[in-house]
Formats: C-alpha cells, structure tokens, sequence
DNA sequence: GTAGGGTTAG
C-alpha cells in the first residue's frame, strides 16, 4: 500500500495495529500515526491502548492515555482492561474510579475488567457491588464467566454457585472456571462431580477443563481417577497431555509419596521439565521428608529460575539443618551477587470496605497493641489446648523468622487477629497473602476455627486454605 | 461500506 503511494487513513492504522507482533513494529506504526496527524482518532487511540498493554507496555499504553484531547468509553475500557489483565488491579481500579467521575457509565467490557482487578486483589466486598451492576447486564456470557471467577478466585464458592446455576447460557470457560475454582479451594468431589454433569450436558472439555480436574484428583489423593484421566485424555477428549498436565500428575505421584514414579515421568514426559515440574516434586520432597530429592529439586528450580528467593531459602535451611555451613555460605553469597532478596510476609484483609495491610515487621496499624495483646492471649489459650509452635523449617522457605517469638507475628497471624476483633462470629474472615503459608500459622488457624468457632479462608499465592472446625480443606498439604 | 475494548490454567 505504502509502494504504490496510497496514504493509510485511521481505518487502516485501527486495523493494522492489531497485527503488531513487537515494540519495534509498534513504535514504527506510533510514529507514522503521529505524522499522519491521526493519535487523537479514538479508533486509532484505543487499539494503541490495547497493542501496547498486550506487549506488557503499561507505561506507553498509559501515556497514550494521558494525552486526553478526545476519548470514550473503549478508550478508557482499553487501558482499565490493560491493567487488569497485567495484574496490576490496583491501577486498574483507580482508573475505574476516574471514569465514573468523569461521567462514562461503565458497559459490560468495563465490568469485566474490573471484576478481573478484584479477582487479583481478592476483593470480595468490591466485586459483590460490582455484582450489583452486572445485573443490569443480563446474561452477558464473558460478563458472567468473569463474576463466576471473582467468587472462586475470593474463595466463595457459595456465591459462584449462585451464578453458575443461573447462568442460561455456559461455555466451555464457564465449566472450566467452576471446575477449577471448586478443586482450587479444596472441594474436590464437587469439582469431579462438576466435570461428569459438563460430559453429561454434552460440553467439550478442553486442555483447561482437564487441567482443572486433574489438579481435583491430585488434591483429593484420587491417584487411581487421576492417572486414569490423564492416561485417557487424549482418546476420550482428543486432548494431548501438556507440560501442565504432566505437572499435575506430577503433584498427584508426590503428594501419595510415589516420588520415584514422580521421577520417572519427568524423565519420560518428552518436555524439557520447567520450574513448576520442579516445584511440584519439592512440594512432595517437603511433606515427605526427603531431603537429598529436594536439595535436587530446588538445584533444579534455581538453574531456570535463579531470582527464586523462596527456593535459596529453603535450601539454606536444609544446609543448617545438617550443618553444611559451607554450602549455607555459598547460598547466601549467590544470594548476595544476584541481589535476590525474598520480600517480606504481607496479609491483606478487607473490613468494612476497607483494605488492612499487614507487612511482618511493621507495626504502624493503629490498632496494633490491642492486635497483639489479643493475640497473645490466644496463643496462651491454644497452648493450653496443646498447642505446640511448630518450629521445624528445614523443608520451609522462612527467612529469619524461625524463632518461635517471631513466629507469633506473621503477617496472617495479625490479620487473622484483626479479623476476630472486627467482624461479628458469623462473617468469615477472608485473608489474601503474597507468599506461602507457614506450618505454624497453618497449625494455629486449625486449632483457632475449633476455638473460636470461627470460618477463616487464606488464599496464598498457589492455594486456598478453608479453616473450619479444626480442619483445613488443603488437607495439610501445600 | 471500511475500525477499537472483556472470560478459564500457570
């Protein structure tokens, strides 16, 4: 077009952007377009957004934004859907905010984003208003598979259900989330059970679907349903089995304590093993003890992943343990020359619409001296119940954290505590974390649901944790 | 008459 000398109009650029495979392509076409006069077309405008929030480019999709001469409703759901997909919900709810007050109604795309932005966040208060106005939008299939998914991902189930029933129309997404989201949080009967009525409906699961129901089986310890679906997958759905699927599996092998099985499939699986193959065998090496595995393993996971600060850790602490002092050494001074550093334990909590942080070390919550001193009485009372703080970290990734006083102030300790204090007995108390559970605070929210007769729901950065009546739905293995 | 935005795993 260019050769024969015909000048590209705002219908050709809206069209082309969209091809854009790279910056260089897209900084190329940025610059005609601005030659051409034609960056203040809103067309133009929001598959710009879009382009450069698709190649992770948030700032530059953000400084088209800002140059505000002309704009609607898609220009601002592309950059709101921009960082909502880039897991930045914080960013993508501020922008929200500047649209309402800047007078554009949000639509269904809108919505869509932000109940992505809460999923991230684990906003449950926030996406149930947003619930509110996704009622005015009946049944909008995206619409609702994103709702479905923002009650999973803030481990209410109940109110997923909810949705899902009243769902006319289901796609294979929707099936897929409600699979997930059930085995995700620890139900995994309903998940299988779930995964039989989407055959019996004549749904075709896809490479999603069955990732869902194999992570069902290996959480449940269903080793036989699990191997069973995987073997078969590729003649009863036409599926061919992926390195998420051998992961999986993986899991399941290591989670019964057939680590030599687990073994072998990674040698047979055909993928070259990636960090979460490696992080699935360390999980089993940790529940069953086996440190020579696991010191393999997390050699493993720090050749493709070396700013893993978690997996340093760990392996420290196995070298301690056996007083490998040299090998301690070497880890931290690797440690040291990459500038990895592991970032602090936080809890967030929401209360009253209202989002409490809770970082290890800090104490700046206005009410942090009622916080602790209720929960050293608990702590005392739970002792007196047999409570033992567990203080066995050699297959752990805690960090200066072992001894048995700062233990007590974890970060999901004091959010939990928080919680108690704030909310009526009735409410469960819902707790986002950005790292890992620890035994001890796992061991500590049992015995508080039995206590207290409490409902407590963490979510961690890979699993959810249901506390109820002294038993969590993880079934002690994360 | 021609063009832009949203959902599932990891």
């Amino acid at each position: 077009m260019l050769r024969e000398g015909v000048m590209p109009n705002m219908f050709t650029y809206s069209s082309v952007l969209r091809a854009c495979d790279g910056l260089l392509s897209l900084t190329q076409l940025h610059c005609s377009i601005i030659k051409a006069g034609l960056e203040s077309d809103v067309f133009v405008r929001s598959a710009l957004i879009d382009i450069y929030s698709k190649l992770g480019e948030l700032q530059n999709a953000l400084g088209v934004f800002n140059e505000m001469v002309t704009g609607d409703l898609v220009v601002w759901n592309s950059i709101i859907g921009g960082f909502a997909q880039n897991s930045d919900g914080d960013e993508a709810l501020n922008l929200y905010k500047r649209m309402k007050r800047a007078g554009f109604p949000p639509d269904q795309s809108t919505l869509t984003s932000v109940l992505r932005a809460c999923t991230g966040l684990a906003l449950l208060e926030l996406g149930r208003q947003v619930h509110v106005h996704v009622i005015k939008f009946d049944q909008d299939l995206i619409l609702n598979n994103a709702l479905l998914d923002m009650y999973c991902k803030c481990g209410s189930l109940k109110d997923a259900n909810f949705v899902f029933t009243r769902m006319l129309e289901k796609d294979v997404i929707s099936w897929s989330t409600m699979i997930a989201g059930l085995a995700q949080n620890g139900f995994s009967r309903e998940a299988l059970n779930l995964f039989q009525s989407m055959k019996d409906y004549g749904a075709k699961p896809n490479y999603i679907t069955i990732l869902g129901v194999l992570f069902a089986c290996s959480h449940a310890g269903l080793v036989e349903d699990g191997w069973h679906y995987f073997q078969s997958m590729k003649k009863l759905f036409g599926i061919d089995p992926g390195r998420e699927h051998y992961g999986c599996i993986i899991d399941l092998l290591g989670r019964a304590g057939k680590l030599d099985r687990a073994i072998k499939l990674i040698h047979e699986m055909g993928f070259e093993p990636d960090a979460v193959t490696w992080r699935a065998l360390l999980g089993a090496c940790r529940v069953h003890r086996n440190v020579d595995l696991a010191i393999f393993a997390a050699k493993q996971i720090l050749k493709l992943d070396p700013e893993d600060a978690g997996t340093y850790i760990l392996l420290s602490n196995i070298y301690a343990n056996s007083q490998r002092w040299d090998e301690v050494a070497e880890v931290r001074r690797t440690m040291k020359a990459k500038g990895v550093r592991k970032e602090p334990g936080c809890s967030w909590i929401e209360v009253n619409k209202k989002i409490h942080a809770f970082i290890l070390g800090d104490n700046s919550h206005p009410q942090i001296d009622e916080i602790n001193s209720h929960l050293n009485q608990l702590i005392h009372r739970l002792m007196g119940l047999g409570y033992v703080p567990d203080t066995n970290f050699v297959l752990q990734d805690l960090e200066g954290e072992q001894s048995e006083d700062s233990l007590r102030y974890h970060s999901e300790k004091l959010a939990i505590v928080f919680g108690m204090i704030s909310m009526s007995r009735g409410k469960t108390i819902r707790i986002r974390k950005n790292i890992r559970i620890c035994g001890d605070c796992h061991i500590f929210a049992k015995l508080l649901t039995k206590m207290e007769q409490r409902t407590i729901v963490i979510r961690d950065p890979i699993r959810y944790h249901h506390f109820q009546d002294g038993v969590c739905s993880c079934g002690d293995y994360w």
